[in-house]
DNA sequence: CGAGCGCTTGATTGAGTTCAAAAATCGTGG
DNA sequence: CCACGATTTTTGAACTCAATCAAGCGCTCG
């Protein structure tokens, strides 16, 4: 039982095995149903999620009632609305469960208790915003820059796994195309790697 | 001179006049002129650039030679490859001056200080991350979703001014539309506006 | 087993691109 | 201050990629 966000603590933000049964004590999990929210729009989201195990995701329902997906979560990934969390604002985002998915809690006073408890857990936070940052300017650069096809080949190269468990229509959600248009995308892509011309 | 600056440490990072004084003095500025380049795809970004005044752009250059505008910074703006900074990679990225413009460098040596300087100081970058993500988000949700007329009235709304300084063309590339597209759009929006139907 | 959901396919439409050229604007040097 | 060249913006026409609408297929899960 949380294997993953063991080895997290203490590979990556440098807890001890001791420190870890401390701080473990009072933590929080909870188990989510595949299709379970975990949170709306209009909540203020007052923890981030560690997917210890399944896979979430994070989406917003535009005027025309359209879902857009903005990230997925498998294991081992943070997921949270950060600015709703950070500012106290009410969300604009959805957050649920693609699979049955055990998440740890993590709120404001237990990422006060760990930092204190690990120095260098605030530098892996630290660590973690800015690879978020990365990833947010990638995937603009991406959506500005390339076709659907090419956004299609990045997502496959960068979840290779998720191409698999996630739903086709959530993956074209993602790119910000429609599902028709992927199945399109992914009938070309089939037909060059079989023929070759 | 640095007023700007001046004023964010002192209001925002929450400084003394005093404490002000005592980190001033070994700041580095620097005046570009528009067209200038300080910051090539390749290099290492090693500081974040605080704008006191004028205008800077960030930008990728994709594999066709099209040029990609992933955000603008004018005065009292950070501007900065935060990826290439923090993991010390070689940045994907340029940054040059639409109009002449004067920053302030802030390379790691003098975050430290001021960090020492002020403990508020810190939270204050925090801040700024938090609300560089929340802004991401908007961004890459607005991509998936809007239209090209949606994402330009979204624009105007958010940076009222640049709308005048920036051209066209640029501001075509950080919509992800072509230029002829944009004035197209602008067209339709001025039709609606005047004749009343 | 049937209803619903996800995926595919086809036909059509439409938003935005491309290419080309004219019109407007800007900047610079004479 | 004007004139000239360069850049930016506009406009037009043809085209393309992706969206929409609609129908059919296959799977799964109640």
């Amino acid at each position: 039982m949380l294997d993953n966000f063991r080895r997290f603590l203490e590979q990556k933000a440098g807890l001890t095995a001791e420190q870890f049964s401390e701080v473990t004590a009072d933590l929080r999990t909870a188990r989510f149903k595949a299709g379970e929210i975990l949170l709306r729009q209009g909540d203020v989201c007052d923890h981030t999620f560690f997917v210890e195990e399944g896979l979430l995701r994070l989406y917003s329902i535009s005027d025309n009632g359209k879902e857009h997906i903005l990230q997925f979560a498998p294991e081992n990934w943070f997921i949270s609305d950060r600015s709703s969390a950070y500012f106290g604002e009410p969300s604009e985002y959805f957050i649920d469960a693609i699979e049955d998915t055990t998440v740890v809690f993590l709120d404001k006073e237990f990422l006060r208790k760990v930092s204190d408890a690990s120095p260098s857990f605030r530098s892996s936070n630290d660590y973690l915003l800015h690879n978020h940052i990365r990833f947010l300017y990638k995937r603009v650069n991406m959506l500005i820059s390339d076709t659907a096809e090419q956004r299609y080949l990045s997502f496959i190269e960068l979840y290779p796994d998720l191409t698999l468990r996630v739903p086709q229509w959530m993956i074209a959600s993602y790119l910000g195309i429609t599902p028709e248009s992927l199945s399109r995308v992914r009938k070309e892509l089939a037909r060059r790697n079989f023929r070759k011309d």
